[in-house]
DNA sequence: TTGAAAGCGCTACCAT
DNA sequence: ATGGTAGCGCTTTCAA
């Protein structure tokens, strides 16, 4: 039903070869068969059947993106970031969500792998060694790029922030806000939680203070666990002067239960998050984060994997550490 | 280098063919036979060629899905909703980007259809007889589902809230709490902004209340908008005491503005927004708005969609309307 | 400059 | 129950 080449070409006398040559830009072609080419094919709106040429080029030009969380806006604005790298380029982005559930992205990225897409940006929900999914990728040699989430033992290309300095920008803010009891609520057990626990950890010794592990609270990574995470930290004797948390729904989270239980952010409790999420500035106290630059991370991931998938001969993994930067409003103003 | 039917076939002295139907369930193969080849295709790790397959059987179980701003958590809910129903089906979703343009928007609808995508879910920024996009679509024969967004004049499946209703139900809410001059800050040029236009303009002159023009500000759809709009509206005297917004970025916008300019919400101005979207209830003043079941939208969209898709023949267009309902917080408790 | 032939990996159809 | 043949719409290679 839709048109195709051999209709074109049966229209006018010339080989389907010529058409596709044609439509590829090739130079041996002569200008007046090209013109009635072209001609013929915006008439009949002709489009390529990309299955088919997928089928003999081995290229989709289709991205696979896999993320935990699209509702978690860090992601939908690393998705924004890509797309914005890709599209220009001819590619479309398959995005699937993972739901922080390593099972189902292990089934997700099989799909993709299936589906013959040119490359693979991942933010990970593996734990290492959770599965062999990294070898199946290798397997069927197409490029990754590691977003947000590192996973350790791995040699993959890799764009995000330094998590650890992250923790190490927030904590030291709260102590130099005068803040003495400091809880975490952490993230799940992956580079980005680990790696915000540890500069939490780094920032409390080099400044003398105990880390006093009641203080450390596992959540996960949405604002309900924050809120539930909070509520038990409230009901510590003493109960922290501040708090930092693994991103800022948590942190959201966190705030509306300080505020519920009647005390007050920051002179109370002061709240740091991550992520610079873009409502943050319109939470109920305007929440100091720290900015990951997000969009940033997608294009830079965009780019390297376009560089891999577009290069002959394969590259080195390559790492892009972006800094993190601590943006300060109300939430620790005191 | 991966593997394919023929590396099995060759292996176990059988025909490609025979592989491919033990790999489809199908019932004339000797369970022998089938459980030789199920053996083989585990070993060596086979999966089949979607590309391939697709060619032939004109079937990509790719579902294309256009959506304004993903940044919008509104939209990111409803491709939650899209997600959860599509993947157990074996589908996946190409997320588009329009970026509330509608020339991008005809452009990656061209290149799903040249995909061959299955079918569209369409949340469009086209304005009535813009483009003839959908006659391109309807060339393709492939079937879509409006989402959000209506298109008058088309005969399209539809899956939204009634957006009359919307402007009614938060005009009402707010002159029930005793708000005289309320104000509009209103959203594009389409059926959601116009719908919720006409249910504020509706909801004033049912309760006689004068609808001054000067109160009914465009803006688009994002906070920073709601913001700039809400200055312009202060800076009228008398100013305002209500304000009905567009949606919850918008209103989340517009409080901002209030509180910079000394002004309490509600007492001074009540907010209301519409969306509901999941962080409305950590801003700064908990935001009273209109619920549009986000992600049941997206579910509801993919079940149509997917009813079009497999049925052999052709079906008539249905529309699910939802109806929205008033959640009320702190932005009008007076 | 043009095109005939082969083939990408798979499925549909029809024999056996 | 099994498989040979043809073909999906396109590109690649090579000959004319």
């Amino acid at each position: 039903m839709p048109v195709r080449m051999k209709d074109i070409a049966r229209d006018l006398n010339v080989s389907v070869v010529t058409i596709s040559k044609v439509l590829r830009n090739h130079s041996d072609i002569g200008p007046a068969t090209r013109k009635r080419v072209l001609q013929r094919v915006k008439e009949l709106g002709y489009q390529p059947n990309w299955v088919a040429r997928s089928l003999v080029t081995r290229r989709t030009y289709i991205i696979g993106l896999v993320v935990p969380d699209l509702m978690h806006s860090f992601f939908a604005e690393v998705a924004k970031g890509v797309g914005r790298k890709l599209r220009p380029r001819g590619y479309n982005v398959v995005i699937s969500n993972s739901e922080e559930d390593s099972q189902l992205e292990a089934e997700e990225v099989n799909l993709l792998l299936a589906r013959q897409v040119d490359g693979l940006l991942l933010a990970s929900a593996q734990k290492p060694g959770q599965s062999d999914l990294f070898e199946r990728i290798e397997e069927h040699k197409v490029p990754v790029v590691l977003i947000d989430r590192r996973i350790s033992g791995l040699d993959l290309s890799y764009v995000g922030v330094d998590d650890k300095q992250v923790g190490l920008l927030a904590t030291e803010h709260l102590i130099e806000r005068g803040c003495r009891r400091i809880a975490h609520i952490r993230g799940p057990q992956i580079s980005t939680g680990l790696g915000r626990l540890a500069g939490y950890r780094q920032a409390l010794s080099r400044h003398g203070l105990r880390v006093a592990s009641r203080y450390v609270l596992a959540g996960d990574s949405g604002d309900s666990t924050g809120y539930e995470a909070m509520r038990r930290l409230l009901a510590l004797d003493p109960p922290p002067d501040g708090v930092f948390c693994y991103n800022d729904p948590v942190a959201a989270g966190a705030m509306k239960a300080v505020l519920e239980a009647g005390l007050r952010v920051p002179e109370d409790l002061a709240v740091v998050g991550a992520g610079n999420v873009h409502y943050s500035d319109l939470l109920r106290v305007p929440l100091s984060t720290v900015d990951q630059s997000s969009s940033l991370i997608g294009e830079h991931a965009a780019d390297l994997l376009l560089d891999l998938v577009e290069s002959k001969r394969p590259r080195r993994p390559r790492t892009i550490l972006l800094a993190p930067k601590l943006v300060v409003r109300d939430s620790t103003n005191r």
